[in-house]
DNA sequence: CCCCATGTTCGACA
DNA sequence: GTGTCGAACATGGG
């Protein structure tokens, strides 16, 4: 589920315990969301720990105990996080770190395509340090983004939209959301749209992700019938603006949907 | 049984 | 080295 406004819903679940100390954690050891991790040294070196902050980039999120403690979420497709009322837990919840409150702050994945990381140091974690300026931000220029579509010049420009180094916290969605509020035909390579094309993506881009966080980041609202959101899901919707059937297939090896007539820019070929 | 999935990473190839 | 593409990862839902 989650891409960049998701993730923001999530990373404010766990505030209710914020300040809080950390009792015990319990981990479905061995599960592929703690291949990176030494699950033994996380288990020992959390406990005790106050919880202290929650941090989101882009898909990432950082969350810090004490004052050494760095632990990293990443919700893959399937993830969550939550608080839970007790520890006895489901299935798939692989990080359960139960505060001495009584909550359980839980972290649940059925496919494991999420990621924990754990770091204890004096510094930030190398994994949450220089990262790329998040679109709705105001570090993130149009020559950024120039530079972005000049680099990956053969892809189609929904392929690179979805480049997290590019544009971080951009998903699937949001890439044909962008698209199509721009009128660009998802196909079309980054290369060959032009310089007025590409001031109208800059806009659609940095309006898409301030949109998403308002709308799904704060309290996960439905967005109005106006964007493409509403309609893109499944077979037989129309687009908004042209009221004429939306088009699914896969581009840059993932499902688009878009509206042909409305989205007729290709370039300059 | 079949097909699909809002993400990332790795290997092959040009 | 760089860029692009497809497969793989693991599980559940329709």
């Amino acid at each position: 589920m989650p891409e960049l406004a998701e993730v923001e819903y999530y990373r404010k679940q766990w505030l209710p315990c914020l300040g809080e100390k950390v009792a015990s954690i319990a981990v479905n050891r061995g599960k592929r969301v703690f291949r990176e991790v030494d699950v033994d040294a996380l288990c020992a070196g959390l406990s005790g720990q106050v919880f202290q902050a929650a941090e989101r980039h882009g898909k990432q999120m950082c969350f810090r105990f004490g004052q050494r403690h760095y632990l990293g979420v990443h919700l893959g497709m399937t993830g969550k996080i939550r608080i839970k009322e007790e520890y006895p837990s489901g299935k798939h919840d692989h990080l359960c770190i139960t505060m001495k409150s009584g909550k359980v702050l839980t972290f649940t994945d059925p496919r494991m395509f999420g990621r924990i990381r754990y770091t204890v140091s004096a510094s930030v974690p190398d994994w949450w340090q220089d990262l790329p300026p998040e679109p709705s931000s105001d570090a993130y220029t149009f020559d950024r983004m120039n530079r972005s579509l000049d680099r990956h010049t053969k892809a189609p420009i929904k392929a690179v939209l979805l480049i997290q180094d590019e544009f971080p916290g951009v998903g699937n969605w949001m890439a044909d959301e962008i698209l199509w509020r721009a009128r660009i035909y998802p196909g079309a390579s980054a290369g060959v749209i032009g310089p007025r094309k590409r001031r109208e993506l800059y806009r659609t881009l940095r309006e898409v992700c301030e949109d998403a966080l308002r709308v799904i980041g704060t309290n996960w609202n439905r967005p109005p019938d106006a964007w493409l959101f509403n309609h893109r899901w499944k077979d037989g919707g129309l687009c908004p603006e042209t009221k004429r059937p939306l088009r699914r297939e896969p581009i840059g090896g993932r499902t688009t949907c878009w509206s042909p007539k409305w989205q007729h820019y290709r370039g300059k070929s």
